[in-house]
RNA sequence: GGGCGCUUAGCUCAGUUGGCUAGAGCGCUUGCUUUACACGCAAGAUGUCGGGGGUUCAAGUCCCUCAGCGCCCACCA
């Protein structure tokens, strides 16, 4: 036996994978018809966790299965630098060390993370492997490599050039902690219990007063207007006119806006521009200064009144509500729940801040996406995320790609140290000053958002624009990834892809849902719920977890992980590990292709393994890899295992078994790379090495007639073990009269059966059968009588019902002269048979008991 | 305030354009040292497909409505 007792996955896992990363077997194939994907980077400093497993093993299957309908798959790896998510990890070890990044330079704070992720490098590509994901290695790309730089450069030369890229003074969503902002799909809105405090706001000439309400007192030190509605007739005498800022000596004039909402508080609004978002549009259309108040410290600054200068936030409304009280300007106070932002990090809240930032100007860009969209140029799956889509697209606003944070691509900006308002772009960015005509221009110091360099991940990572993979493999046939990232990447890619390569980035999207606890609630390390896919690995193997992860998944949905499943995949490993050590005793030799049906169970696995197959390759072909899964699985366990090898025990017919034994193994390969691979490889299957290189086995289909005489012994068969159950009868023989089948299947009826002999015998010795149509008994003794007749009661019963179900189905004239003729034939046939049977049942149990 | 999804066996979930007596995994019951597998074999039990209404010859599947759960978006100061 060259097929040890037990399959123990970490024996082989490691040389099979390394195996076929020697083999070049995951470098395209010279021909074929393209099919590439790219693997969404994961954080390069971090470890895998299940989300990744999950979508790994989607794409794997999808490049698996691909390669063995023999097309030419690219499948390229990378990592992301995840600019903001590894800088704030890498304050975290510094802050165990007692340190801080205002501790280092610029430069010495960027070469340490750079150290600091790359020496994650080897984990983070060994997690990779153990996934068994089929990536060309050669390809790999990390998101800071130059070629993926310089293509960000270009884009962002490209945009400036064209007029898109523009630089602004905006509110931009600042988290105060870690000293960077936001874009606004970044921000983490939380439901929160506030107050809205009403606040006087005398008018100037003291002929009234305006009460204003505001859920954030503090800000009304940067107050330069309020604004009412101009439909407002409470408020018309009073526009035009000035009120005097409490707590200042400002004052600012009361403005008519259509914004107002003359409903909500008192219908007058303190318009901070500097502050709120809707305040600065305001103040836009009314050409009112912006006054901050507050700085990038999150504390006030120095232009507000000595008594709040330099406190925080949080001490400043109390002390500007302390004041307006004792002022006597504090009108009440009432509770509200509101969204509040957050930073999804730190919790901190989110500051609206005024800072000069780069913006992209998007509805451009986000125009061509819809039009894609809209004709129909990208599959989405599930579909229902299309229209998803399309709705933030049409409401997309301008995106800052400036972040203040030094783990990132420097934006390759350099301002006029002389004149502020002069920016120029240059690509120096390795120095800090440059001489552009005589001036002195200085870097910005800032870093593009992550997302705006790994939106170019489709084209940049094969090459963008001159290589042959971009030319063989854009756009790419899938992008497979969480459905979380369908507004911050997938959106992004499809309008960079669009506006770069002036193509479609991918042409099919399939989103999965998140991997959350069995309960349902998102993985997370403070709930302490969070499952290690390395360690499920270890505990069942590689294909174990990619079977459990896939168990039950649909696009869209969330999945709870549930142990289980996992269990239930290392299950089936098993049981096709098993099955090659049957086949490795019974076979002589795997070499022959002659797989020549020659008895009526031949020609029935043969049957069932091209229904197979074909339904296997149109769920495949569908992305509904679960389904094909099932179908599969229920062919290898219940009709090759639990039939075919069993009857093989009676009469193998070897050169069949090992050719259903490859086909088996080829179509299982994508779910179950790594023990299919070893089968293979240990048996020596074939001479051209790799299971990645077959292809689906065309075999003979066999015969429906011989088949369907096999379905008739298997229901003899089944038959036979229930009545002996039921009976709990012992040492049974079966008796048959003028069944040639019966006669011809003896050894194996009495085998399967559980039988002690099958012989030609006269009628009556015993309870007859009923369900196969044949004219067979089974000698049972008397005293297991009683429990015949209770089961045919039961079965009568059941019987009764369908026969009833059925008659008064082609009793409704309608459904005749309606539904389909072969469904009323085929219902009219079933009507007959459950009559048959059901009388059956009934003189077997006037046999029996016939007095009841 | 909008939009979307979910509700099917004890648990976790499948179920394409409506059509065999609604399925799987795990769990459960009973019996098995059947020489590939107890990670197994065999025989079983468990569902008014969230409630109500409608369309249809036919509804888990389509429509309306109600309820519960979850998610996303949004400028409620």
């Amino acid at each position: 036996m060259k097929l040890a007792k037990t399959y123990q996955p970490d024996l082989y896992e490691s040389d099979i994978y390394a195996l076929w990363e020697q083999s070049g077997a995951f470098t395209p194939l010279k021909k074929g018809a393209p099919y590439s994907l790219v693997v969404p980077p994961p954080n390069a400093n971090g470890n895998l966790h299940m989300g990744h497993a999950l979508s790994f093993a989607m794409q794997d299957i999808a490049a698996r299965y691909h390669r063995l309908k023999g097309e030419r798959v690219l499948f390229v790896p990378g990592a992301d630098h995840a600019g903001f998510e590894t800088q704030v990890v890498f304050e975290r070890e510094l802050d165990k060390q007692g340190k801080s990044r205002f501790d280092y330079s610029r430069e010495e704070l960027y070469n340490q993370i750079f150290t600091f992720v790359d020496q994650n490098r080897d984990n983070f590509q060994t997690q990779i492997r153990k996934l068994g994901a089929s990536v060309d290695w050669s390809r790999y790309v990390f998101s800071l490599d130059q070629t993926i730089v310089k293509q960000a450069y270009a884009t962002f030369q490209k945009m400036w050039q064209e007029g898109l890229i523009y630089r602004g003074e905006r509110l931009v969503n600042f988290c105060t902690f870690h000293g960077t902002a936001f874009a606004d799909i970044e921000v983490d809105y939380q439901e929160e219990q506030g107050h809205l405090w009403k606040i006087r706001y005398p008018l100037s000439d003291g002929s009234a007063e305006l009460v204003v309400a505001t859920t954030r007192p503090e800000t009304l030190l940067g107050d330069t207007a309020v604004a009412v509605n101009p439909s407002d007739k409470r408020y018309t005498a009073v526009v035009g006119k000035s009120v005097k800022l409490p707590l200042t000596n400002r004052e600012i004039p009361v403005i008519a806006d259509s914004y107002v909402d003359t409903s909500y508080g008192t219908g007058a609004l303190k318009v901070t521009p500097a502050h709120d978002q809707n305040d600065f549009e305001i103040a836009a259309r009314h050409d009112l200064p912006y006054v901050s108040v507050i700085g990038f410290d999150g504390k006030m600054m120095h232009n507000v009144p000595e008594p709040y200068r330099g406190l925080s936030v949080k001490e400043a409304r109390e002390a500007v509500l302390k004041d307006l009280k004792d002022q006597g300007l504090l009108v009440g106070a009432e509770e509200l729940t509101h969204s509040v932002g957050h930073c999804y990090k730190c919790a901190t809240l989110i500051e609206p801040l005024l800072k000069e930032q780069w913006f992209i100007d998007i509805k451009p860009l986000a125009k061509n996406a819809l039009e894609a969209i809209r004709a129909g140029k990208l599959a989405f799956m599930p579909k229902s995320k299309q229209a998803q889509l399309e709705r933030y697209l049409e409401n997309i606003k301008d995106w800052n790609i400036s972040r203040q944070i030094v783990w990132g691509i420097p934006i390759p900006a350099f301002q006029n140290e002389e004149d502020p308002g002069d920016w120029i772009y240059d690509d120096r960015v390795d120095q800090e000053v440059i001489t552009v005509d005589n001036k002195h221009y200085r870097r910005d110091p800032d870093v593009f958002d992550t997302w705006f360099s790994s939106s170019s991940w489709p084209y940049q990572t094969l090459g963008f624009p001159e290589s042959k993979d971009f030319h063989d493999f854009y756009p790419l046939s899938l992008m497979e990834s969480g459905f979380d990232l369908l507004f911050p990447w997938i959106s992004r890619m499809l309008m960079l892809g669009l506006y770069v390569t002036n193509d479609i980035p991918f042409k099919e999207v399939y989103l999965h849902g998140m991997i959350t606890d069995a309960q349902g609630r998102k993985m997370s390390k403070s709930i302490g719920n969070v499952t290690d896919p390395i360690e499920l690995i270890a505990k069942y193997g590689s294909d174990a977890l990619r079977i459990g992860v896939i168990t039950g998944q649909t696009p869209g949905n969330n999945q709870p992980f549930v142990e289980a499943k996992v269990v239930g995949g290392r299950n089936f490993i098993n049981k096709l590990w098993n099955i090659a050590r049957f086949s490795e005793g019974v076979i002589d030799s795997f070499e022959t292709q002659d797989a020549t049906p020659a008895t009526p169970i031949d020609h029935w696995i043969l049957q069932r393994y091209a229904l197979t197959k074909q339904s296997y390759l149109k769920l495949m072909d569908s992305y509904r890899f679960y389904e094909a899964y099932e179908t599969l699985y229920r062919f290898i366990w219940d009709d090759l295992a639990d039939w075919y090898l069993e009857a093989s025990k009676v009469q193998p017919n070897k050169p069949l078994l090992a050719a259903l034994l490859k086909g088996a193994l080829v179509l299982v390969h994508p779910f179950a790379p790594f023990v299919s691979e070893t089968i293979w490889q240990t048996l020596n299957l074939s001479t051209d090495g790799l299971l990645s290189g077959q292809q689906p086995y065309e075999l003979n289909s066999g015969n429906k007639e011989q088949a369907d005489q096999f379905e008739v012994v298997k229901d003899l068969i089944l038959e036979i073990r229930s009545l002996l159950t039921a009976t709990n009868a012992t040492k049974v023989k079966l008796y048959y009269r003028n069944e040639p089948i019966v006669a011809s299947f003896a050894t194996l009826i009495n085998q399967l059966g559980g039988t002690i002999a099958v012989e030609d015998g006269e009628p009556g010795q015993g309870i007859a059968l009923s369900n196969s149509g044949l004219s067979c008994w089974l000698d049972i003794d008397q005293e297991s009588v009683d429990h015949y007749v209770k089961r045919l009661e039961v079965q009568i019963v059941e019987k009764q019902r369908l026969t009833r179900q059925l008659t008064d189905r082609l009793a409704n004239s309608k459904y005749v002269s309606q539904a389909p003729k072969e469904l009323v034939n085929e219902s009219r046939a079933q009507q007959v048979e459950a009559e048959q049977t059901l009388e059956n049942l009934l003189q077997e149990k006037m046999r029996f008991a016939p007095h009841d």
